[in-house]
DNA sequence: CGTTCTATCGAACGCTCATTCGATTCGAAT
DNA sequence: ATTCGAATCGAATGAGCGTTCGATAGAACG
């Protein structure tokens, strides 16, 4: 049974892996299998359809985003948790090669009863975002939506650009972000108070 | 051969539609005849392959972003330019439908040459922006490539929390998110020169 | 009127897809 | 020693894929 376990674990490797790189309609079952070193009929006696491998996939991806990051923002003051939550997410972003790719692109691939427990999932870290703006600037939640979502496209776009080698490590790009990030939202916080 | 052209255009129309809903692998040749009302060998009569639609397609899009935002951005100071690239970016990527999700999802799928021009042209828009900003914060090149990719994140991910209703009109959006990256920026190269 | 060209089609080709079936191996339990 | 279930496989199934071929209708032109 912790064989079984672990075989499974190696499967979904080999299709997260092959979904982040081409896409979930740009990978057969086949590639999976030959990536797994196995049949195509084998592949089936751990995934019961491609869907579900996708669904799979994307639900160990969210388990480990969310232990990286909102984890790692649970305590301490608002602005150290705000720190945390974007190097955790960054850090998850840069350092798992491409597999963000299959949230971010392949997630809208899942129907039925999957993509509605993604999509739950997805929106529930998203507020968890919305929330903890919320409390470094109790204004009106619109502005905390609206700056949850530009901060989430800072990050999440951060993988098409970023390089190593001419942007340093993940730590100080995450530090530098937070910074760019926060200065705004309060110069906006403070501007919107002083028309209004 | 006037008639020829329109026609082009009416089946890049669908195609593009069904890449944008779909994405490029989810759609297949039969899909677009149906959506052009034509029998599939007769929409090779327009399209030498399915690469070549989406070649086209981004192509298209392309040059309809580069005439809203680059266009738009081209005289003034440097302020003014810069709220009238973000104008004209958001303006593309909110009232498009979900044409812009071609060029984000479905770049990756061109191969041979047609990929290389594509990316060259993304380059090339991408490198707008940092220019822009290297003019109106003339410090290291290195922080107005990070700050770009900051703001393209910000602006290529709002299509994903948008909502005309809860949001606001388009303009006053753009002028918010101008704002933010704004206060942002300024006060990061105020900081980043205080402790140089 | 005959010819040529444009725009279109039905039908097919060869291939790959996701999925299933029946059989097989092999270690563990009875 | 026999049984059993877990793990694996080769082969097939039916559907859909991108693409091509040869034909056709009609307009344009000599």
């Amino acid at each position: 049974m912790q064989a079984y376990d672990q075989r499974f674990q190696e499967v979904l490797d080999c299709a997260e892996s092959l979904f982040a790189r081409q896409g979930f309609h740009a990978t057969s079952m086949r590639d999976i299998a030959r990536a797994a070193c196995m049949s195509v009929a084998g592949l089936y006696y751990y995934l019961p359809s491609k869907q579900a491998a996708l669904s799979f996939v994307c639900e160990r991806i969210f388990d480990r985003l969310e232990s990286g990051s909102a984890a790692g923002a649970a305590v301490g003051a608002p602005r150290d948790r705000l720190a945390a939550f974007v190097r955790g997410h960054l850090g998850y972003l840069l350092t798992n090669n491409l597999s963000y790719r299959v949230l971010l692109h392949d997630m809208q691939a899942l129907d039925g009863e999957s993509s509605q427990g993604a999509r739950a999932r997805r929106r529930r870290y998203f507020h968890s975002l919305v929330d903890l703006l919320a409390e470094l600037e109790p204004r009106e939640r619109h502005r905390s939506r609206m700056a949850a979502g530009a901060l989430f496209g800072m990050l999440n776009w951060a993988p098409t650009w970023y390089r190593q080698d001419r942007d340093g490590d993940v730590e100080a790009l995450a530090a530098r972000l937070t910074e760019l990030f926060l200065s705004g939202f309060y110069s906006d916080a403070l501007l919107a108070r002083a028309t209004a």
